[in-house]
DNA sequence: TAAAATAATGAAAGCCTTTACATGGTCGTA
DNA sequence: TACGACCATGTAAAGGCTTTCATTATTTTA
């Protein structure tokens, strides 16, 4: 079942064929509802590895992630998925687990399967991929952390904007011993966390006591050993601010152990907002990313750059998103 | 950069570069070391469409799921990526939303692509889908609800095993009305959880009070609003099974809500047991269900099938796979 | 030592589309 | 009426790889 078969039976060239697939301007309506008919009546779809060799397109978008286990992930995936399908795009998801190697085989299949751009949603990349991708023209887009290059589009977090707000919610609250569980430091985005934080608290004169400061992991089992540790230094927090959901449940998880109660012994404020983090005990209060218009700014981004016939002579878009805080039960009155 | 120039700098013929890449046995050892330091030099790599185009085999497997959202699959999609890896394989991940409508589109989308194998993880299939798999040879695997084709493998999860041990564990801590929150009865996988704790508590003579049943959706808010009803309706369980993780968290939130303690006053058994599970407050009691072993036997009964020159002909292989309970501490003894 | 078997390599066809270019027909205009 | 413009369609090359078959060189066998 091939073009030629089609061709055949709507007694037309392949060109034609292929015209009408296309929605070429070229065919004629009759001409046109004959081979639809034809490909309908034979069931035919056309190889798409054939189609992106005959035209170097491929309708691909490539999709970098770091950890599709990481509960971040699965709903920008799915946004980008969906939107991806209202344009007929499809969608190539690469996992780096972390681990450059991995990193270098994901860009290599994105080269190879020739995807008319790639969405980089990892804090950390090889500026050398970065070289593999625009030496062939292929857009990019970043979250957070882009380079300086012509064509290159970026969706950027206004971190400040949520810290700010969750630190302020906590003063409101009458805290002033706000204790901080970062991510790794060796990722970007939870540096930027780290950094906006103490910016924030600094600018607020809070307690800056060292011992408030302690490096997670970006996963539950972090954040509840951060919190021990926390605990166990004697410095006390009225509340603990954590640079994602899964470290502020395991902080909760620590506090617990600890004999002491959510909120009013301790506050915690988590961030990104994952599903969960409404179902927690109690219900999380958190710094909400809207992963949803993240993905949607990072397809768009694509997209445009794919219909323009230069995309790395364009200066590529940028797109701020703005995080905003969910009050939930996690975070009450400081009580010394 | 195209296998022609590597020809050329290797002093050999196209065929030459494709059979040492391909690890043809044809090729001398000298021949086949200039052929790769010529890729080297060149840093060279395949066009992946052509290749699939010309050998008719694209290396790649697709993954049908329901949701990336749900917190099921991220690791069964991250095993089977992560084994794929190793294999040279890759995957194409195709989410159907639950909607038949974008399951067509999923299963188009394999087949355009030329996929190897189809691994489907959604227990609901359209016959004639499976039709277009079995007419072209795909070899197929499916997650429970294998269909009695030839050529169709299967991994089975012997439910049973897993309902009884938690069961049993509950009638030895004295409970004896064990309420259950189903998933949505039109999944077949819901039924079957269903079915098999009917079936374990019925053995057992427990109370079959229908207010014991409630239906949920296999989300967080089905597991809280159906365990609202369950309280409401006067039934007083000392304990309950939940068709999945999701929905026993949901209920713990609604045993919570009445102010009611777990597991000191209701004790709550999940089923998946998700990376979550083990940090929930109190860290959930679960069945748990190896999703890297699902993934494992999914890979390697298609990597089989492969393999052998007519998968359609070979029975296709069967996999059970044995849920164990995981204790933790949302189960205690019943207090009436 | 000649014939046969084996091994390594090359030439070229084939996979299925897309698309540049060619062709023939229709229309409008001078 | 004739010529160019334009439209719909067809022809065939191109895209990058795999693979069959043919060819040549080498080894084995009798």
């Amino acid at each position: 079942m091939n073009i030629k078969a089609v061709a055949k039976r709507a007694k037309v060239s392949t060109a034609t064929v292929s015209r009408t697939m296309n929605g070429s301007a070229k065919v004629s309506p009759e001409t046109a509802e004959r081979v639809r008919q034809a490909i309908e009546a034979l069931n035919f779809y056309p190889d798409t590895n054939a189609r992106a060799l005959g035209s170097g397109r491929s309708n691909l978008f490539g999709l970098i992630i770091s950890d599709i286990t990481n509960p971040f992930f699965p709903e920008l995936v799915k946004s980008f998925e969906d939107i991806a399908v209202l344009h007929g795009q499809e969608v190539l998801i690469a996992n780096t687990n972390y681990d450059p190697e991995r990193m270098k085989i994901c860009v290599r299949r994105m080269l190879q399967r020739k995807v008319d751009g790639v969405a980089i949603m990892t804090s950390e990349m090889d500026d050398r991929l970065i070289e593999d991708f625009s030496r062939r023209h292929i857009p990019l887009v970043f979250l957070d952390t882009a380079p300086p290059v012509p064509g290159v589009s970026c969706v950027r977090i206004d971190y400040s904007a949520g810290i700010d707000a969750a630190v302020n919610h906590l003063i409101k609250l009458g805290h002033n011993r706000i204790a901080f569980i970062s991510g790794p430091m060796r990722l970007a985005s939870a540096r930027m966390r780290y950094k906006t934080f103490m910016e924030s608290t600094a600018r607020d004169h809070l307690d800056d006591n060292p011992k408030l400061i302690e490096e997670g992991n970006h996963r539950v089992d972090g954040g509840h050993d951060a919190m021990q540790r926390i605990l166990a230094s004697g410095a006390r927090p009225t509340a603990v601010m954590a640079s994602n959901d899964l470290t502020a449940i395991g902080a909760m998880g620590a506090i617990a152990d600890a004999g002491l109660r959510v909120p009013e012994d301790i506050s915690v404020v988590g961030y990104d907002d994952i599903q969960l983090s409404a179902f927690t005990m109690p219900p999380l209060t958190t710094v909400s990313l809207p992963r949803a218009e993240i993905a949607n700014a990072a397809f768009n981004a694509l997209w445009h750059a794919k219909q323009s016939e230069e995309p790395t002579l364009v200066p590529g878009e940028q797109h701020m998103v703005l995080p905003t805080l969910v009050i939930r039960k996690s975070t009450g009155h400081a009580t010394q």
